[in-house]
DNA sequence: AAGTGTGAACCTCTTCACAGCA
DNA sequence: TGCTGTGAAGAGGTTCACACTT
């Protein structure tokens, strides 16, 4: 049994892309190298972070000079990208969907939102901020047809675990569940829950306790 | 120096909302005990995880019975909630900011977002989602005067530091940040980012990786 | 002198396992 | 019998500390 090379957690995939944009504009602003604790406090978090997160690229940096900055992009996309840009399905185009349509639109090279999908007949059939919106009764074929391979669930709670299971009857691999509900999904399909909810409730509860802490 | 008695994990906040929901939603089914494995399930996590949450509450369950629903329910508020309804701002009333409104308004007796705040003149001094939409000029003394104690920022990242700055002065505790950049606060401000870039990255990355496991 | 690469310590959160109980 | 409450073990992630490099 191989172990596989791509071991990352988690949490440093998360770092590494918010490294790559962090990078991005350092590079827009005439810079070519970077040490660790610049990107660190950047990133808003320690120098030995940073180098940990280097240590699952293929990239070594100089005491003197730091790291390249060409070269540290190109290890991150080497680990985050796939080979091809990935298609997105995106499930429910209200203000959200619309948001996230926006957000992505044209931005991201590594990532396309192919197809949305809608139940309100008057957004089915339009094409919103570039992408092509679909009813939903016809999400699982477009999401075979077009090899749709992540699903975004930007729909009412109630809709959500329908939703998911078509975009799973559809083949998707990962999933980003926008609805403030737990969904279940077959195994083999990787689940990211945005709960915003909970954290506003995060933040309501740790600003007071600061607050607390502070008066005290 | 006394230890304060609200030592709970961010993680366990969060769960703790969940809950609340999930409860909630056994409630209206006619339930009115509730057993960790079934709570767990629903919650997309173990039996021993939920009663571990469940230690930071001041209820407890019988064997027999499980857990009372309504005592949960009474236990989590009375760590999450504060005593009043809490007030929160938003600034940037794009789509993300009209989903956010939409989603908050009305439905949750805990939080009122009380103004919001935006640049463009044809969004100020209307009413969205029944929120007065203010110019973020008067960002500070609007936030200062309705004692507004925590922040949404869903403005573009170009704006995302400035914004953040004039909640601080204004004197927010706790800030949520959607913008895909890491801000800077004084001490005693609490941050939480909410970066939808890096969880599609992490989603597209795992994805990948468990299609490949599954390939071989 | 200052920064990288990394083993090891540390810390936090999760899961196990079992005593106690209805 | 089956579940709760929890000490203890385990897993995972972060930070320390220092040898090594320029």
């Amino acid at each position: 049994m191989m172990k596989l090379k791509n071991d990352i957690s988690d949490k440093a995939v998360g770092r590494l892309s918010l490294y790559r944009r962090l990078l991005q504009e350092l590079l827009e602003n005439g810079r070519s190298q970077v040490f660790s604790h610049e990107l660190a406090i950047r990133a808003g978090c320690t120098p030995a972070q940073v180098r940990r997160d280097i240590m699952n690229l293929e990239v070594l940096g100089s005491p003197a000079k730091g790291y390249e900055i060409q070269k540290l992009m190109a290890g991150i996309s080497s680990v985050l990208d796939s080979d091809a840009p990935q298609k997105v399905g995106l499930a429910g185009v209200g203000n959200l969907g619309r948001a996230i349509l926006a957000y992505f639109s044209g931005r991201t090279p590594q990532f396309v939102i192919t197809a949305a999908f809608d139940s309100d007949p008057t957004k089915v059939n339009r094409v919103i901020h570039g992408c092509r919106c679909y009813p939903v009764d016809e999400l699982v074929s477009v999401v075979r047809e077009e090899n749709i391979q992540v699903g975004i669930v930007a729909v009412p709670a109630a809709e959500a675990q329908q939703v998911v299971d078509e975009f799973c009857r559809g083949g998707v691999l990962g999933l980003m569940n926008f609805a403030p509900v737990r969904v279940r999904v077959p195994v083999g399909v990787y689940v990211e829950n945005l709960d915003v909810m909970a954290a506003l409730e995060r933040v309501a509860f740790f600003a007071r306790r600061l607050s607390a802490v502070r008066g005290e």
